[in-house]
DNA sequence: TATACTTAGTTGCTACAGCAACTATTAAAT
DNA sequence: ATTTAATAGTTGCTGTAGCAACTAAGTATA
């Protein structure tokens, strides 16, 4: 092979970002929460009723997915979904108080997922990272 | 929110290898090859004749992921499975006259997409990028 | 040799991920 | 006002992704 598997920074981002979602797959694992699913919790922790389009645009997710996340998360009681009376198309999301009860344990879980991720690692590498991955997101859009 | 979601750099990168993933998958369309069923081409193309094992290993894939994506390769008629006189448990991959066709289109095409995603980078942040990125995944091991 | 252990691969399950096509509803244009 | 556009969400499809449980086959041990 001409160039190897691991030298394409794409196949390194890829399989780094599985071990990571992985991860935290197992760590949400006993709150019934799917790494995802999470994602939606944490937009909605912060404010709830959102509409599906509006967390479609945050997690830069095909509409297809919000839906399908929510009937989940629905069916496990973390949030109802609610028809907007005045556009019927569409719907606001609520956190049950289940759901709501979940942001204490699951935060602390995050941030503290966050530090081990990046422990020994500077300000300014992360920086660069952060840089880097968007210059290639720019790259090919 | 305490931490906002792109502060997370497993969002982050999650985010960006979707992005990527995307992009691979649209540009191998005209070959009728997913993202990673390429990366088991790639192997292939490289010596062919593995068996799945060996290819779990060297994609870091569970094997499960590995017969189906090889059950979708076989069914395009890129490859073929033989089962191993000396060990009837381990099966062989080969590639058919087609699959091997593939390589002169699809290698310079991955040379080039991984150029464009590293235009504009330096071999410096690069190699900051593939050290933080490992660091990460041994912070989480 | 008979039993237990190990290994290679498959199948079933759940969870993303995005495209195409669909329904229902609202807004815009003639 | 009626037709046309656009919008919000759902369903069906294919392709990852990995765990658990399974079959088949080979190895090790009593």
């Amino acid at each position: 092979m001409n160039i190897a598997l691991k030298d394409y920074i794409s196949i390194f981002i890829h399989q780094t970002d599985l071990k990571i979602t992985g991860c935290v797959k197992e760590r949400l694992a006993p709150f019934n929460l799917a790494p995802e699913q999470n994602l939606i919790m944490m937009l909605l922790w912060e404010r709830d009723g959102r509409n599906q389009q509006e967390l479609s645009e945050q997690l830069e997710k095909d509409k297809t997915n919000i839906t399908r996340m929510l009937s989940s998360l629905e069916q496990k009681g973390f949030v109802k979904r609610v028809i907007e009376t005045y556009d019927r198309r569409s719907t606001r999301v609520f956190l049950t108080e289940e759901g709501k009860a979940l942001e204490c344990d699951v935060i602390p879980l995050t941030d503290e997922f966050h530090r081990t991720v990046t422990s020994g690692v500077t300000e300014e590498e992360l920086a660069i990272v952060r840089r880097v991955l968007s210059k290639m997101r720019e790259n090919i859009k």
